[in-house]
DNA sequence: TACAGCTTCCGCCAGA
DNA sequence: AGTCTGGCGGAAGCTG
């Protein structure tokens, strides 16, 4: 994603999924099918890169500054610092594997192996624009992946003496085979349909301009479609409005302001596109229990 | 895809 | 001056 700090500064603050980041640190490595209803519906971001494999059900995966469609055989890489949000039918079944890894054990394996460009697995994964990817698998790669996946979650459940290499080479193989995705970039665009590019291009308008007083009007004026039809596409595709993604997202980088650094609340709210103070700090104690204030003090004090 | 009527909520303002 | 709350009108959003 573009979003402004993540891969450059890398910052705490930055990261509120903080009970993924300790877990984490516990457990580098955990893999592990759900079949349970979404919990993480806000956007979020953690230091751990997370591979997402949808094995039944539909839905969409809002990931920096793009919209993935998620259904059976998607695979999505999300570097660590991405933020990332999955959309699904509250009513209909969604299984899906998740895989976290914690970017030191990444770092453990770009140490022990690079490839002769001196590229390690981290930056590979991550690719070139920091987004990560998405893949669509046929049903071989699909099965394999789920496979590799099975096993991995296997080991981990267990106290295995090998349990260390059983890791390493489902992981090592793992990554082969997203690499060899990465190869085959015109499988990415595989599917892909009008709706999900049209989406794509209001996601990026919307987070180009955050910060700006964006108004229903200017969006659809903008997109060749009618207004109806734009604020039904988005709320069908994303479980969210347009104002209320915007406004999420706005909360998110004053959060992040807050705890990083010196500016005042109402510069923050100002910078990030609140044009008015009582209705952010109305929406900021919605979502976090507490005004800004006493936000940055809790942060910044432990 | 457009429209209309209703409900929800955003943004302006005053004030603590 | 900065932070925060609450009322109100109009824009945004929902649904048939």
């Amino acid at each position: 994603m573009s979003l402004p700090t993540p891969n450059s500064q890398p910052s705490p603050s930055y990261v509120w999924d903080d009970v993924t980041d300790r877990f984490l640190a516990d457990y580098p490595v955990h893999c592990a099918k759900r079949t349970n209803l979404i919990q993480q519906r806000v956007m979020h971001a953690h230091r751990g890169f997370e591979f997402y494999l949808c094995t039944k059900g539909s839905g969409t995966l809002f990931c920096g500054n793009r919209m993935f469609p998620l259904h059976e055989g998607t695979l999505t890489v999300i570097p660590p610092h991405v933020v990332h949000r999955p959309y699904t039918d509250r009513n209909a079944a969604f299984h899906r594997y998740v895989l976290s890894v914690d970017v030191t054990y990444m770092e453990g394996l770009d140490a022990a192996c690079m490839s002769p460009a001196g590229v390690g697995i981290t930056q590979l994964l991550t690719g070139p624009d920091g987004d990560g990817g998405h893949f669509y698998l046929n049903h071989a790669q699909s099965e394999r992946a789920m496979a590799l996946l099975a096993t991995l979650e296997e080991a981990l459940a267990h106290d295995d003496p090998l349990k260390p290499w059983i890791q390493l080479s489902t992981l090592s193989e793992l990554f082969v085979l997203i690499m060899g995705l990465h190869n085959a970039p015109q499988s990415t665009e595989r599917d892909k349909s009008a709706e999900d590019s049209l989406l794509g291009d209001v996601l990026e308008y919307l987070i180009a301009n955050y910060r700006e007083n964006i108004q229903i009007e200017d969006v659809t004026k903008r997109f060749p479609v009618s207004r109806s039809y734009l604020l039904r596409l988005f709320k069908e595709k994303t479980g969210d409005t347009i104002m209320r993604f915007v406004a999420e997202y706005r909360l998110n980088e004053a959060r992040r302001l807050l705890a990083a650094g010196t500016l005042s609340v109402t510069e923050i709210a100002s910078r990030v596109g609140f044009g008015d103070l009582s209705h952010f700090f109305g929406l900021f104690k919605k979502a976090t229990g507490l005004t800004p204030k006493q936000y940055r003090d809790r942060v910044r004090g432990g």
